[in-house]
Order: structure tokens, then sequence, then C-alpha cells
RNA sequence: GUGCCUAUGGUGUAACGGUUAACACUGGAGCUUGUGGAGCUCUCGAUCAGGGUUCGAUUCCCUGUAGGCACCCCA
């Protein structure tokens, strides 16, 4: 027997289905970014996934061959550069500055995009990913740095986690430009150094310090004797709050572009997971690309698969529950119409319900029921539609109840 | 781009180089239990592709492909 042509079941490479149980948990994030940054004040923008080509190119020369190279780009039918959106924060500042008159400052943004990247996957990386982005604009207070912290400090208790379950590093691309002028680097070195610092939590210990002394530069020299000023400040104000595990860390530089202060990454303490959860920092000069008049920025960004992984490894998953309260199963394919009269009335007062067709034996209609976690069963045959009195099974205790037909609202609306 | 690992039904596993590739779950069909989630019977369904070694390859070797992991990079 030949087997015909068929097309692959398996996504494109490098990105998911999501079955309902992973759509679950992608609204269970949602709903928990959206419940937390609510309560901090924080209103939600949106954008195109698409976004012409430039907007990535513009943030310095070096970065248009990470363009080239590792985004989804293309020429439209009108010979437009397009890019499929690789992160969000160009297209949050194109916007910011394209109102900038019109919005009130400080302002508290944030988004949940999907976004592309053309790389290879591994663990923790693909190439859609959805992304959480939080930014303060309008504000160069350290409070606002501190606060975008706390905030994703904040998110991550949401979801359960512990102090002692993750740790917040602190860097300063301040002290970083500051020392690379008392080292007399110019920029090239500079961004040597940069890079080194940032692989340094990779790299075995010795082979670290042999290539700093490569440069010319030892740790020490590089090492400040206490954290720098605008870390400290921030450290103080988030033990104000209560935020106990936040470090400073040398090596947080976070790539070479757009920061120009307080940087800072969280990490999952198990070392299985080795990519950081939330990164971000301050990014000054960003909106001076399209608009004159600088407007000070500080923002941070979690990836979901990375948010996935940490919660995995701290049993922090939530137990997936369809939205189905009650599934409605027939004695006969006759009575489906009957059967949705008695949904109806639930469905009015708010409850979910799904009735089965009645093309199977009750007893496969209950397997469906319980293969879909629907944890009420409510049998429609005969018998109940002439006595009026219906049966209501638990399908996790297994628990009956009858209740008249009147019964059956307030039941239900009072689990 | 580089390196390492992996590849058997839809899923998870099994098969010293040797009969007809086994088992569980899932799917389908049926029986049965007189409001029934159980049980029983039957059934669909696989060695990634191409070469090589061999009397004989799921098994060993090579190439390709796909996937995973790590590096590079990480916005």
């Amino acid at each position: 027997m030949g087997k015909k042509d068929l097309l692959s079941t398996e996504p494109y490479k490098g990105v998911r289905d999501f079955y309902p149980e992973d759509q679950a948990f992608l609204n269970y994030l949602i709903a928990t970014f959206r419940g937390a940054l609510e309560r901090w004040g924080y209103v939600e923008y949106n954008a195109s996934i698409l976004e012409p080509s430039e907007i990535y190119k513009a943030k310095g020369s070096e970065n248009e061959e990470v363009v080239r190279e590792q985004t989804y780009t293309f020429v439209d039918r009108g010979e437009r550069e397009v890019t499929l959106r690789p992160e969000m924060t160009p297209t949050v500042a194109r916007m910011v500055a394209g109102r900038r008159r019109e919005l009130g400052f400080p302002l508290r943004w944030y988004s949940i995009p999907n976004c592309f990247r053309y790389e290879r996957p591994q663990r923790g990386r693909l190439r859609e990913f959805w992304q959480l982005n939080v930014d303060i604009f309008g504000s160069s207070s350290l409070a606002a740095d501190a606060e975008i912290i706390a905030v994703s400090h904040a998110i991550m208790m949401a979801l359960g986690a512990k102090q002692s379950d993750f740790i917040i590093k602190l860097g300063s691309r301040m002290y970083l430009d500051t020392l690379m002028q008392n080292l007399n680097f110019d920029e090239v070195q500079g961004k040597k150094l940069l890079i080194l610092l940032d692989r340094s939590s990779k790299m075995p210990a010795g082979d670290f310090e042999r290539e700093l002394g490569e440069m010319g530069v030892s740790l020490e020299m590089l090492s400040p004797k206490t954290p720098p000023q605008d870390v400290l400040d921030v450290m103080e104000r988030l033990k104000m709050m209560g935020i106990e595990n936040a470090v400073f860390d040398l090596g947080v530089v976070r790539g070479f572009d757009y920061y120009t202060g307080v940087v800072f990454e969280i990490f999952d303490t198990d070392p299985k997971n080795s990519r950081s959860i939330f990164g971000g920092g301050r990014y000054d000069n960003l909106l001076a690309l399209f608009d004159d008049e600088k407007v000070p920025a500080v923002g941070a960004a979690a990836g979901d698969e990375t948010l996935r992984n940490f919660l995995e490894t701290r049993n922090l998953m939530p137990t997936y529950l369809p939205p189905t309260k009650v599934y409605v199963a027939l004695t006969s394919e006759s009575l489906v119409k009957e059967a949705n009269k008695v949904a109806e009335t639930l469905r009015q007062g708010g409850v979910a319900v799904s009735v089965d067709f009645g093309e199977k034996k009750l007893s496969d209609q209950i397997k469906t029921a319980t293969k879909h976690k629907i944890p009420y069963l409510l049998v429609v045959g005969e018998n109940e539609l002439s006595s009026g009195t219906f049966v209501v099974r638990d399908l996790v205790s297994g628990e009956e109840k009858s209740l008249s037909r009147d019964g059956l609202l307030s039941f239900f609306l009072n689990l």
C-alpha cells in the first residue's frame, strides 16, 4: 500500500501550535501580566506585527547585520522592505514619539506582542514568541528604573514564585562608560569588552580572566569596591519595597545597543534555566530617532517560553481546566432540541455549557466530557424531560445530585 | 554559521545482526453493564530517506533530511 503524499502535521520550524492547553497557559500568563500591571497603573497598547525594516537598522550600524540575518524581512509588492517585528521596543518608541505632545508623562504602557526572530531554535529560544513589554516614558528618575524592576518582581510573585526562586541582577551602563573612559578605551575596544562581560557568566573563570588579560585589563580593575551609585540607589529603593533578591553583577550588560543607564536581568536560581526571564533597562536615546526632543524611557521584557520553563521547573504550572462547566449528554439523538432548551437556560444565566449531539452512546458521551476535563455532566433523557428532575454528576468526585429544571441554574451559579 | 546527541504506529516504549517488528495508551467497530466514565472482543496504524557491509540490517557504517541541545548571537 503506497503512502499518499500527506502533508506534515508538524508546525513550521521554531514555532509552536497552541493546542487548548497551551493557549490556556498563554492566556493565564497574559491574565496574570494584566492583573499585576494594571494594579500598578499601566495601560495596554498594541501595533501591527509588520514594521518598516529601517526602524531596526537605525539603532546603529552594527545592528544591520543582525537585522539582515536574524529577522524575517521581505520586500512587499510596493517595493517596501518589511520586517516581522523581532521586538517591541522600537515600535513603542515610534508610537510614543509620534504623539509626544498629546501623551501625558510619565506614561506607563504595556503590551504582550508576538515577535519573530530567524534563529536556530533551542531551549527557551524559538522563532516566534510572546513577550511582555513594560515601559515608563518621560521620567529620568531612578524611581522609574526601580519601579520597572519592582513590577517585574511583582509579576514573578503573581506567578507563584518565591524570592529565593529567582535573582535580579543589576548592571550600570553609566558605570561601564566611565570605566571605558578611564581605561582610555576607544569605541571598538569598549564594545569588545562589553561583549566579553556579557559572555562572562558562560565562560570558565580562567578563560574569562585570560581574555581580560589579553585586552590589558584585570577583573580587579573592572570591579568597583561597591556597586555603582545608580545601582546602589535602585537597590535601596527596591529594599524599601521589600525586594531583597537584587544584586549588582558586572556581567549584566544587555547587548550593546540602546541602553544608557541601569540594566537588569532576572534569572532562575536553578541553573537548568540559564536564559534570563526578564531583561531590561533604561534607554534614554532611542526616541530621539523619531523626534528632536528626547524622551527618557525605561522598560523590561519577558518571554513566554522562558517563563514557562521557569514555572515548569518550579512546579508552578496552572492545571488546565476548560471554560466549559457542564456537558449535556443525551440518551437519544432526537433529544438535541430539548437538551438545547435546558442548556439555553443555563447559558442565559452565564454558565458555559456544551451539548452532545447524541450520536454515540451515553458511556462514550461521558468519556468525551471526561476527556475534555469538563467538571459536570447533565443527562437529558426521556425520563428527565417527563419528570422534570435532572441528575447532575460531578465528574471529578462522581457525586450526583437530583435537581428540578429550575434548580439547575442556581446550582451551577452557586458552585 | 560550528559542534554534540537523537530518529520504530498518533503518543510512550520494546526487539543478542536471525521467523510474521512486540507492548501500553490513544483512535475506530462491537458486546456487555437495565442512567451507563468500568470491563471484554475485534480492529486501524510504524522501523525518516538513499547508499554500503552481510547469507541476512530496526540493529553496524556513510551521506542526506528532520528534530533536540550547546556554542555564536541574543534586540
